[in-house]
DNA sequence: GTTATGGTTAATC
DNA sequence: ATCCGACAAATTCGG
DNA sequence: CCGAATTTGTCGGATGATTAACCATAAC
């Protein structure tokens, strides 16, 4: 089967150009593969990462799943083994005719080039031809198992000279200097997404990195960039503007399709890229030009950039002309970068590894090294780019600098820069205030209030502008120009630049007391005039990230802070800014080990509306380096506690049909709670988490018997798309379901009438806790009920969360 | 043409 | 946001 | 003291409610 690999694959290539007569155009395009450092000395080569895997092939292939059910499945096709949903559009659908016909793509792409189909797939796959390409060398098969092993890291990058293949249509070669095919990429794609060891994705994507920066340096930027699903820095704010609702319409058009049909495969296979794959059947249009990484990078900036007037449409085109143009995978990883989800288990992180990896081996001494030597320079590279990238985030500035200067001199040429933002700092969950102890025992620790806002990185820069940052380094500027008027005024005397980390609070001006999260949401986000504010806000600073002009000590030059300690850099703070109550405050801190007084803490924090507390160490690994441990800080939330928080049972009434790593399952479900007067069910939310995959399976079993056609008469639920369900049950289950807190709902029905004429009440952060078998559906938590857990959240009486009367609450 | 309504998207948590 | 699962890394255990 | 067993940490990808912005289209 893989005839091809042999030939192309095992010889070292001339540097240089690729190309590869190969023939077999027709035969489905198979995607092949990629990229192969060459091993060029005698080292032989530490053969490439191959994934070799005995794994099973997985049939919906396209996800990675649970080795464990693979295993079971042996040789069923897994979704065979997978209980069907009853699926109303996709039967409906199914006779629309084609939606059959396309044999499911075969991606068979990361089926192993192992044998061992399962007998429906296996002719499906064989005629598809699984030339599994694999990017080793030819005895590859014989070796097969990884080398990898430790820390030499990732195997395959051993052999210096990388070299690139360019697969098998002739239609694509890799030239020296010339943009890389989009083929390639695609090529690697499918190699990581075939596996799950992280350590294998990372020295594939080494692997295409090598080759890229040996032969198509230019493209790097783009190939990063689309490796990690972004059309640039996200503070620029660029959006492609495309979701699924176009990308189905796109996908059918191209194919000739209904949309219908389209949906109702979707609704099978789980995931439109693998929809879209199977239009290479029909064999795309000759003159096509290949796509290459530059140009589907240029294409999805222009998409991006399309806006007004029939916009919609115009994209749809856009996308449309791109699909035309694919051959092979190209579709489906087009369709989900379009989607903004790879889904191959390959982000950020992974990506800024193989990054350093391939820059230290693109430097041929490093890459002649003994193994364990070069390991030891890998792992320096990665390293300085971890720091590096906690400093100035931004591939745009990293790799141009990488590229010319080289890892070792990088972090001459990027620093950290007032104006662009950092990655946040994040918290890991805590359970208890036990296991905040247990965990910092021995260390110095201090609390904060955690505040219920959003995230905003403060920049003040030395001439004076204000920069304002999400949690996901969007710009917020154009939403808080209030914010950004008053910040001239906080700094003392000789603070003429600095980065704060802070939490925006919506603010009630006239109680002086903070407002909860949903009354911050209905702020205005775009080109907001400070004139016409409705909801008021105050900043809450709990970090320092940069100074320039640090108080008391006379220093004079920009100084990042974030190599220093907890404790330092609030200090520095404290030291440099001013209060100013009610528009910028400090986060309420407390330090101490004791645990009732922590106790008593906590519990004044959530009496003061907010979530709960932060705990952070002040002095041990106390630097605000995300690279290093992006989730170093703990949080603890009275909902994360057992026992305690908001927990509700509530009925199941109806099933969303699961995408991705779901498909064949159901991926969410419709909740209810009951209503004993009107003897009515009505929708409280959906809910998508908590449940195991066995759980998930066995859920899926057991509401198979009691799926109805439609929904019955005593269900009150809402008619939006986004909450009526593919499937409905008859109340049959009762779940526990825990909440952070309780909402007003726009769309949800529990409790209408109540708290509000006209609207329903909701959960935040609903989760699965576990099956209430002991209760029947009329037992579940009762609208009453619900009400009542609604009042009694708001300790704080807030005036915003009831839009009737949300007119009289503004001035001041 | 302008306005109201509805659907889609991306953003926050 | 919450949560789960696969890996990798770190730590503890047993001889 | 080393290798095996166990625990802890990272990372990626499923999924939640809600809102403003934007666009398409219907209503006027």
């Amino acid at each position: 089967m893989s005839g091809k690999r042999q030939a192309t694959l095992g010889q070292v290539l001339p540097t240089g150009t690729w190309s590869e007569p190969d023939p077999a155009p027709e035969a489905a395009a198979e995607p092949t593969p990629a990229v192969t450092p060459v091993p060029a000395d005698a080292e032989a080569a530490l053969p490439p990462a191959d994934k070799e895997k005995p794994t099973v092939p997985t049939p919906a292939s396209l996800f990675r799943r649970p080795k464990r059910r693979i295993v079971e499945s042996d040789d069923e096709p897994e979704l065979a083994q997978k209980p069907s949903l009853p699926n109303p559009k996709a039967a409906k659908a199914s006779d629309d005719g084609p939606a059959s016909t396309p044999a499911p793509a075969r991606a068979d792409a990361p089926a192993q080039g192992k044998p061992k189909p399962s007998p429906k797939q296996a002719k499906k796959k064989a005629a598809g031809k699984a030339s599994k390409s694999k990017s080793n060398e030819a005895e590859d098969d014989s070796d097969s198992d990884s080398p990898k092993g430790s820390s030499a890291g990732p195997s395959s990058s051993s052999g210096p000279a990388p070299a690139a293949q360019s697969s098998d249509s002739g239609s694509s070669p890799w030239t020296r200097g010339q943009p890389v095919p989009y083929k390639t990429l695609c090529a690697t794609f499918e190699l990581i997404q075939a596996t799950t060891k992280r350590l294998e994705i990372q020295s594939h994507l080494t692997d295409l990195f090598r080759s890229v920066i040996d032969l198509s340096p230019q493209c790097l930027i783009e190939c990063v960039y689309l490796c990690i699903n972004r059309i640039g820095p996200e503070y620029e704010g660029k959006e492609l503007g495309v979701g699924e609702s176009l990308l189905v319409k796109a996908v059918a058009n191209a194919m000739g399709r209904d949309v219908k049909s389209i949906k109702a495969e979707l609704d099978q296979v789980g995931d439109l890229g693998t929809v879209a794959q199977s239009k290479g059947h029909q064999k795309t249009i000759f003159s096509a030009k290949p796509l290459t990484v530059t140009s589907v990078f240029a294409a999805l900036k222009a998409i991006s950039n399309i806006s007004g007037q029939s916009s919609q449409q115009r994209k749809i085109d856009a996308i449309q002309k791109l699909l035309v143009s694919c051959s092979g995978s190209e579709a489906k990883f087009l369709i989900r970068s379009l989607e903004g989800k790879l889904r191959i288990g390959l982000a950020e992180q992974t990506v800024l590894m193989s990054l350093a990896h391939a820059a230290a081996l693109s430097d041929s001494k490093i890459a002649a090294m003994p193994s364990e030597k070069r390991a030891a320079m890998m792992a320096e590279a990665a390293a300085k780019i971890k720091q590096v990238y906690s400093a100035i985030p931004s591939y745009d500035l990293i790799i141009p600098a990488l590229l010319e200067y080289g890892f070792q001199h990088l972090e001459d040429h990027c620093h950290m820069t007032p104006g662009i933002p950092l990655k946040p700092m994040l918290a890991h969950p805590t359970k208890s205030l036990t296991e905040v102890l247990d965990r910092f025992e021995g260390m110095a620790f201090t609390c904060e209030y955690k505040y219920d806002g959003e995230r905003a990185q403060i920049h003040k820069l030395e001439n004076g502008t204000v920069v304002i940052y999400s949690r996901n380094s969007e710009n917020l500027s154009g939403k808080y120009p209030d914010i950004i008027e008053r910040i001239p005024n906080v700094p003392k005397p000789g603070v003429k630049s600095f980065v704060l980390d802070c939490e925006a609070v919506a603010w009630d001006v006239k109680k002086q007391c903070i407002l909860p999260f949903q009354v911050l949401s209905t702020r205005k986000r775009k080109d907001v005039q400070t004139t016409d504010i409705q909801v008021q806000v105050c900043i809450f600073a709990f970090d320092l990230l940069f100074l320039n002009g640090e108080v008391g000590t006379g220093l004079d030059c920009a100084k990042p802070l974030i190599t220093e300690t907890l404790k330092r850099r609030r200090e520095l703070m404290y030291e440099s800014l001013n209060e100013i109550e009610g528009q910028f405050q400090f986060a309420k801190s407390m330090t101490s080990s004791n645990v009732e007084e922590i106790q008593t803490f906590l519990d004044d924090s959530v009496v003061g509306n907010c979530e709960g507390l932060m705990v952070k160490t002040l002095e041990k690994d106390s630097s605000y380096e995300p690279s290093k441990r992006s989730r170093n800080w703990l949080k603890v939330k009275k909902d994360y506690v057992n026992g305690l928080g908001d927990s509700l049972d509530l009925v199941v009434i109806g099933g969303y049909i699961g995408r991705g790593k779901r498909t064949g399952w159901y991926g969410g479900y419709l909740l209810a709670c009951y209503d004993e007067d009107r003897e009515e069910y009505q929708t409280i939310c959906k809910i998508g988490t908590g449940f195991s995959e066995d759980q998930l399976a066995e859920h899926a079993e057991l509401f198979k018997p009691h799926v109805i056609p439609g929904p019955k008469p005593y269900y009150k639920y809402s008619d939006n798309p986004n909450v009526r369900p593919d499937v409905w049950f008859e109340p049959a289950q009762v779940w526990e379901v825990k909440a952070a807190d309780l909402s007003i709902s726009p769309v949800h029905k529990a409790a209408t009438g109540t708290i509000d004429p006209n609207k329903g009440i909701s959960l935040r952060f609903p989760r699965f806790i576990r099956v209430r078998d002991d209760k029947s559906p009329d037992q579940a938590t009762t609208a009453a009920q619900v009400a009542e857990m609604y009042r009694s959240q708001n300790i704080n009486p807030i005036k915003g969360t009831n839009m009737g009367a949300a007119d009289d609450d503004f001035e001041y």
